[in-house]
RNA sequence: GGGCCCGUAGCUUAGCCAGGUGGAGCGCUCGGCUGAUAACCGAGAGGUCCUGCGUUCAAAUCGCAGCGGGCCCA
């Protein structure tokens, strides 16, 4: 084996494959975006597929605050690596990346910023100043957080992204409401909301956390109006709604009984739920009872006094009844205390039954006049005040404390009330059943994401309260008539510049607009509502503003519908529904066709990752270890898409070191092909000589291509990532590679090598294309090695190549099922050897395969060069399927149970010479005849079994179909090529240390003692020096070895010292 | 309290839809290989398939109940 030394500075360099160094993902990926910038590759691929098919895809934004964390980058390498593989399917992708840049999360920062308290230190500042400086913290972090995506090698629309401060978004969501409104589907209601009494704002439900809280947990009597002496016993935790408790909730069908007890000498009647009763009377502490009376909920019939009547004195003039509900249960007292300004099931009973709405709640969470005595109180504090009072007025039964998950702001996390308060709300429940048959016409990607999850989100939803009392936000488009009442909506700043004679306004926001006013039919002067939109109604109308619409309308008609979008699941209350839900106002219909629902990023644990339990992993510290391009296919491999991650640095490493060895059977026959000039462009069509083994690898990479796009076509990225994980490591690495070493390493323009690099090459540049959409970077810059190297005209990016197609001329899945048989063959040979300690590198005299199956026979046949390679066997013997091999010997085994009846005293005579008699010879007949004469007797079927015995210098290994044995006999010439193979190794192992280039020569010496060993390896010295590319080789016993590295070795038992030197 | 999803070796998981002897990778132990070498290969140990009940000749797989985790809601 000579390596062809090929001078270099031929006349025209037409190829230029290049050397790789190690696997260094920070370096190559750097290097590959520096090239992307420089050749605008996002740019030219997007222009490349203008006249393709439509892809139209809507980014769901982040939220421009912080940095992004594990759960954001695997949402987006989830969009760009699906967005890569249609690009290179043909599709012309529409993608502008997207940001949500209003909202109290960037006003809540603000404030801190600026040390604000409350919503009146921002007035005081000035609520221009204090929006621009909103502007301000929503740009530069949408500038930093474009550059954790760009790190990670997302391509979507950097340069033009949609941002919803921007003025042509506030159009999109200006012109929706004005639709709803033309569809009566917008109105103004005094309804219960929740509340932060810090923002001073309505939040919506998908902006209330919720999270175990302690609060009193309180039993009250409330005096009945005609009966002395008579109370009916309600529980609450919010002892601060009891000055605006108007009513009283009992189940219609639940018993209630009324109860003469007695407490401390004291006699009182109290009503309540029947089952209850024993638990409120432990509460109350009463020792006797007597039930009085029982009636079903539905009879109750009372008016009862307001327990602090005196200290509210509105509540006089209020009538308290009780009232039934479906919604009490069977807990506390089964008497449910309603505050139709506190409560949304109070608020409901309250409107069912026309009783007032009394909410004597201001906005910063203090009471107002209507709260008589309590005015000027914040309800925090009033909690233990009133029931002081309610003590004094021995009106409470019992007080303790309880933990139950109460609602907090997501922003500032106070724990919100409920308020009775006017707002803005949009009709979605009246779409409801339009938006359930919707969801049926939308792909799912699980398809329980919408057939379940989502339709009962649907199902259970609630009118929309899309108005908020702050600042930074797309303001309400709603003009009031301060004398006439009229509501006039604006769509678009064209509009508002007409109507109001203001031309050019700067900008929409607060308070450019607030100060802007416009006449009424009636003459009068129209004010805009204060109020900003819920910032989820931001987000909602994304699919038409990243289109420009209204402003522009061509992209409109050309588009929409979205095609796809993909988000967490948190976003099924979230933008999956807000999105719907403009929609269906907006046009009548879904925006987005498909849907792939992913999970969430957990720690190691299955716990959410959170600052406060510290187990929070950056994406950059992921990138920092390992590069991104681990961390793509680590979360693309790791789970189904819409299962939650747990995320293992493990596995990250794993999957690391996948791509390293991808690296090095890329970069192994580089050096040999640049050596041979091996031009691939010279390559067109499949040469003739191809081995089995390159037909093989060829039909494994066409059967790998097929796999991925079926998984592709369902989403299933990991179904996608995992198979090529496991052909790089098991069919190219671990099996192609080691069979075709030697050829590699062969004299130039040997047709077989020539196969092999064509092969090799081919597999190379196919997998290259088929990972670019989940390795952007790697398989970029092999491409860039493998083909731009090699022909200039080819397309200047990976990602810019059409897809790879299965060539099923390639596709011989015989072919492979051969292959698969024989490496389980080649593995159980070397269980075997191991048994025997025989290492690989020391041939073996033979190997024997006993086939359980046909196709094992044929593969062997077929694939015999290989089997005898791989198992360094001089011979391969094959034996009929289903037969013993017939030098096993064979072990009689008497079958005592049998024997005994049989032969009674004669038994141990029969045995005796049964162990004598030649096993083979008895099997023999007991097969064929079913018996066999011994002289002490005759022997049938039941008496004996069989058992093989093997030679000691064979060995044997099982595998699925068959059985091999492996015959160690060791014979002269073995044992010297044995040997000589260890001088070989060692001899390399040295080269290597002293750093030598391939192709450099050495002188060597070795010096053997043992005066047969020598003789062994002198026997393949020239083959020796040929193998360790030897000028000249000095082998005998007391040569003294000399050189640049000098060695002793221990070989097999035998001292060798060796020595080497350069040139 | 409700809806949806998940629970398989120390860790990460395949198998579950379509019932029939639980497979991988990592880690661990032992061995091998050596010009892809800061790599690689083989073998071994390691499992109450979350628990219980049911359906069935047969359950990781189907059903019910419970436990634990996640998201969403009340």
């Amino acid at each position: 084996m000579l390596y062809r030394i090929t001078t270099l500075h031929s006349l025209e360099i037409i190829f230029m494959l290049k050397e790789a160094s190690q696997y260094d993902s920070k370096v190559i990926e750097q290097k590959v975006r520096k090239l992307w910038d420089e050749i605008d590759a996002y740019s030219r691929v997007r222009e490349l597929r203008k006249n393709g098919k439509k892809f139209f895809f809507v980014d769901g934004p982040p939220y421009t605050t912080g940095r992004i964390h594990l759960g954001t980058a695997w949402n987006k390498i989830i969009k760009d690596s699906i967005l890569r593989y249609k690009s290179m399917n043909g599709y012309h992708v529409l993608d502008r990346a997207g940001w949500d840049m209003h909202g109290l999360p960037i006003e809540v920062k603000v404030e801190g910023v600026l040390g604000f308290k409350s919503k009146k230190d921002i007035e005081k500042y000035g609520v221009g100043n204090f929006v621009a400086k909103c502007k301000e913290f929503a740009l530069s972090h949408r500038d930093e957080m474009t550059l954790q995506f760009q790190n990670l090698g997302i391509w979507l629309n950097w340069k033009d992204p949609y941002m919803t401060l921007r003025d042509e978004y506030v159009e999109a969501a200006w012109w929706t409401l004005k639709r709803a409104h033309e569809k009566k589907l917008l109105e103004k209601g005094r309804r219960v909301v929740n509340w932060c009494p810090r923002c001073e704002t309505a939040i919506a439900d998908s902006e209330v956390e919720y999270w175990d809280e302690t609060d009193p947990s309180v039993y009250i009597k409330f005096p009945l109006k005609d009966e002395e002496n008579t109370f009916i016993v309600i529980w609450t935790t919010t002892p601060w709604t009891i000055p605006a408790n108007i009513a009283v909730a009992v189940h219609p069908s639940f018993e209630y009984v009324k109860v003469r007890v007695v407490k401390d000498g004291k006699e009182e009647i109290l009503i309540m739920a029947a089952g209850l009763m024993q638990n409120v009377l432990k509460q109350g502490r009463y020792k006797e009872y007597e039930v009085l009376e029982t009636v079903l909920g539905e009879d109750i019939k009372i008016e009862y006094r307001h327990p602090l009547e005196s200290k509210v004195p509105l509540q006089k003039t209020f009538k308290h009844n009780v009232y039934m509900a479906d919604f009490v249960t069977a807990e506390n007292t089964g008497c449910v205390h309603i505050a139709p300004g506190h409560g949304i099931d109070d608020f409901e009973l309250g409107a069912k039954h026309n009783l007032p709405i009394f909410c004597p709640v201001g906005p910063d969470g203090r009471y107002t006049e209507e709260a008589g005595e309590y005015k000027g109180m914040h309800v925090k504090e009033a909690n233990s005040v009133v029931l002081d009072d309610l003590t004094e007025k021995e009106l409470l039964l019992a007080s303790g404390s309880i933990s139950h998950r109460y609602g907090h702001c997501w922003r500032c996390k106070t724990p919100i009330i409920y308020l009775a308060t006017e707002q803005w709300f949009l009709r979605v429940t009246d779409l409801k059943e339009k938006m359930l048959s919707e969801v049926e016409k939308i792909k799912w990607y699980p398809e329980w994401a919408g057939s379940a999850r989502f339709a009962d989100w649907i199902a259970g939803s609630r009118d929309w309260c899309i108005s908020r009392q702050r600042y930074w936000g797309i303001p309400i488009p709603v003009w009031i008539c301060d004398s006439c009442g009229e509501v006039e909506v604006i769509g678009t700043k064209h509009e508002l510049e007409k109507r109001s004679g203001v031309p050019q306004l700067p900008d929409l926001h607060r308070p450019n607009v607030d100060n802007i006013h416009i006449k009424c039919k009636c003459g009068g002067r129209m004010t805009r509502v204060p109020d900003v939109f819920d910032v989820w109604f931001d987000s909602a109308v994304a699919s038409w503003a990243t289109l420009n619409f209204p402003h522009e309308e061509k992209a409109f008609d050309e588009w929409w519908p979205a095609d796809f979008i993909t988000e967490g699941h948190d976003q099924t209350r979230g933008w999956f529904y807000s999105q719907l839900g403009a929609s269906m106002i907006a046009f009548g219909k879904a925006p987005y066709r498909s849907v792939l629902m992913h999970g969430f990023t957990l720690d190691t644990e299955g716990k959410k990752m959170s600052k406060s339990l510290g187990n929070v992993v950056s994406p950059e510290a992921v990138i920092e270890k390992y590069g991104a391009e681990s961390l793509r296919l680590y979360v693309l491999s790791q789970n189904a898409p819409w299962e939650d991650l747990k995320f293992s640095w493990d596995e990250v490493g794993n999957v690391h070191r996948m791509l390293n060895i991808l690296w090095n059977v890329y970069r192994f026959p580089l050096p040999y092909m640049i050596l041979d000039n091996f031009n691939p462009l010279e390559m067109k069509g499949t040469p003739q000589g191809l081995r089995l083994e390159d037909r093989w690898i060829l039909s494994r990479m066409q059967s790998l291509i097929k796999k991925v796009d079926a998984a592709m076509s369902e989403y299933n990225l990991h179904k996608a990532t995992r198979p090529i994980a496991e052909f790089i490591l098991e069919d190219l690495s671990r099996w192609y590679i080691q069979l075709i070493r030697p050829r590699t390493w062969r004299e130039a323009n040997d047709p077989d090598k020539l196969a092999a690099y064509y092969t090799l090459y081919e597999v190379l540049v196919s997998l290259t294309n088929l990972i670019a959409p989940f390795a952007p970077h790697i398989s970029e810059e092999m491409y860039q090695n493998l083909v731009r190297n090699v022909d200039s005209d080819a397309p200047a990016s990976v990602h810019m190549c059409d897809r790879v197609e299965a060539k099923e001329e390639f596709i011989d899945t015989d072919l492979e099922t051969r292959m698969d048989i024989i490496r389980q063959i080649v593995e159980a040979s070397s269980n075997a050897r191991q048994k025997l300690k025989r290492k690989l590198r020391w041939p073996v005299k033979r190997i024997v395969v006993a086939p359980k199956k046909d196709e094992v026979a044929a593969a062997v046949k077929n694939l015999e060069s290989v089997l005898k390679e791989q198992t360094n066997s001089k011979e391969i013997v094959l034996i009929g399927t289903g037969e013993t091999w017939e030098e096993l010997g064979v072990e009689v085994m008497p079958n005592h149970s049998a024997l005994g009846p049989a032969f009674k005293k004669d038994a141990g005579k029969v045995i005796a010479e049964l162990k004598k008699a030649d096993g083979r010879a008895v099997k023999k007949a007991i097969m064929e005849s079913g018996s066999f004469e011994l002289n002490a007797g005759t022997i049938t079927k039941d008496m004996v079994s069989f058992k093989d015995i093997i030679p000691v210098s064979i060995a044997s290994a099982g595998f699925s179909a068959g059985e091999v044995y492996v015959d160690t006999e060791l014979t002269r010439e073995i044992e010297s090529e044995g040997y000589a193979r260890e001088v070989i190794r060692r001899i390399q192992d040295m080269r290597k240390e002293l750093d030598l280039a391939v192709e450099e020569e050495i002188d060597a010496f070795v010096d053997i003692k043992d005066t047969r060993v020598l003789e062994l390896v002198e026997e393949l010295k020239d083959f020796i020096a040929g193998e360790v590319r030897a000028r000249s080789l000095t082998i005998g016993s007391g040569v003294e070895p000399e050189g640049d590295l000098v060695k002793d070795w221990n070989v097999e038992d035998v001292g060798m010292k060796m020595g080497i030197s350069r040139k």
